[in-house]
DNA sequence: TTGTATGCGTTATCAA
DNA sequence: TTGATAACGCATACAA
């Protein structure tokens, strides 16, 4: 591939004066400056961001870690990461984990020797290896999704607390009585802890005693919330099941259809995320609609301006919206 | 950020030596190895993989263009190339184009400028302004589901064709006379025209006369497979519809069943993809299935070997699958 | 076995 | 206005 000093021999200048066209410098010969552009335009010559990248210590290239990327909230996550980056001149390499925690600090590694100038993350636990290289590293990062609690590292979250909450004040509202939630993992602190921590406290305010909260524990899948529902109607007559995810409430809706009991007549469902499949589904699934995009486009702000050295507010919540569809009309 | 030389004042050795232990590079004194050794450790020194590849002319990192993450295609595509990469011991810099293809050549651009070692392209169209970059680039291409038969370009391919030919025989074996079909936009060759000329050749061949064949044009979306739904009703009682991808196929389940159109019993519907929502729906939808994720892994497969040097077919067509469901049983 | 010097491609500094 | 030179961090050829 070409380098500058091909290009200033065909134009026949010195590689000082290629560098200063490149750069819209000023003082520079009309007739150079021409002669120059010429000769990158017919070449095509792009410089080399390896060789800019040693010389300004900067790299123009944002880490970020996810999960999985296959996963509609990450992609989405993940798309409003890369468009905001590009608006800014960043590229973004792209990391998946798998939610394995060794994998995660490799990543973290990888992203260090690729010098990339900051890192956003998206986790589900900070592991004292994770905090290690986080101190070692004068790289910026943002975390996504948790609230870690640790030092000043930025974090933007969704306040699940609260929104779940919502969610099951949403369905209170109705005049409902008895709601069942399918929760996720509990030591998952922000999708599982925290949104059953919401349903704990409203039921609470609405009169219902803590050893009476109907409850079943799922992992997220659809199969986990066909299994939870099962033993939810074996042990109770439900009105209303407000699930921690979008999956899980369609695997009630499922079990409750493949039952016979009709959905919203007989018992109403909640999820959570607004997965596509929630608009479209039959019938179409009430839920928590968080922006993911919005997620991905602050995330880049914050680090950004982080890079900058532009004070940023180390704790960021995103809005979220309840969104009324057929399951809990 | 520290660099060799401060490790090997650390250690009291040569940046070279320094060099030698990095490297596992043979001739280093067993002493003065481990006492580099535990400053590398103590220091968690990371070495600037844009020096080295400025020194190598590589950089380990692939370019990765594809029209929208948040397409579950895309993203299992990506999920694909990203863990295929790692193994290998790249990585990759991720651009959406949003299928537009100056856009694209944009991303062309700026991955070059960034040295990546290979580009893997999923696009619609080959303007000349491709062809031009792909011309003057020393980059390694390969291009992911559209045959665009420019040159040696390595693509890795869905046979649309045939798949569609064998999802619409499919239907033909169960015994029904009339099948329709909703296909995407004619002008994008591979999910569009070739989806067609399959459903043509399989008509032709159960004896249907070209000009007597039923088939509405929609673009992708659910709400265009609904509204192609209505017009063939209006035209003709079918016994069958075929939709170019899942999307549409739901639109036109939907529009049945709004009108007491029973699916499969009156109607049956195949759709394209394997979209997730496909297995959830109610009823399931029949479907020809890609696997995105291995097509991730093949183009990095392919892409690698061509950095390697090492020849590879420049033609990969990926396998499919008729998946029965409930919409078609 | 070890260290010094060189070059990868670019830009900033300085001298002309 | 221009060009030669040094520097970014690393690995290697070569000298010791």
């Amino acid at each position: 591939m070409l380098n500058i000093k091909d290009i200033a021999k065909l134009a026949g200048v010195s590689p000082a004066t290629v560098s200063r066209v490149i750069n819209n410098s000023a003082n520079v010969n009309e007739e150079k400056r021409q002669r120059v552009l010429e000769v990158l335009e017919q070449t095509g010559y792009k410089p080399n961001s390896l060789a800019r990248g040693l010389l300004y210590n900067k790299t123009f290239t944002l880490g970020v870690v996810v999960p999985d990327i296959s996963n509609i909230n990450f992609s989405e996550f993940v798309k409003g990461i890369e468009i905001e980056a590009r608006q800014n001149n960043y590229n973004i390499i792209l990391m998946t984990s798998g939610n394995e925690p060794e994998r995660e600090v490799e990543c973290f590694e990888i992203l260090k020797e690729k010098r990339v100038d900051g890192i956003i993350f998206a986790g589900t636990i900070l592991t004292d290896r994770h905090k290690l290289h986080i101190d070692n590293s004068t790289i910026p990062f943002v975390v996504f999704g948790q609230d870690f609690e640790y030092k000043s590292l930025i974090s933007i979250n969704i306040d699940n607390i609260k929104a779940s909450y919502d969610a099951v004040k949403y369905l209170y509202s109705k005049g409902i009585k008895k709601i069942a939630m399918i929760t996720g993992p509990l030591w998952d602190k922000a999708a599982g802890y925290d949104r059953y921590t919401g349903f704990l406290k409203a039921s609470i305010e609405n009169g219902i005693n803590q050893r009476d909260l109907i409850y079943k524990e799922g992992d997220f899948t659809i199969s986990s919330g066909y299994e939870a529902m099962k033993k939810i109607l074996k042990e109770e007559r439900v009105e209303a099941v407000f699930a921690a995810n979008d999956f899980m409430a369609l695997g009630a809706i499922k079990y409750l259809l493949d039952n016979d009991v009709k959905v919203p007549q007989d018992i109403k469902v909640v999820g959570f995320d607004d997965n596509p499949i929630a608009k479209i589904y039959t019938p179409s699934l009430s839920t928590v609609k968080i922006d993911f995009y919005r997620a991905g486009v602050l995330s880049v702000n914050a680090i950004i301006s982080c890079i900058n050295g532009i004070e940023v507010e180390n704790k960021m919540l995103l809005e979220y919206e309840i969104i009324e569809r057929q399951s809990s009309i």
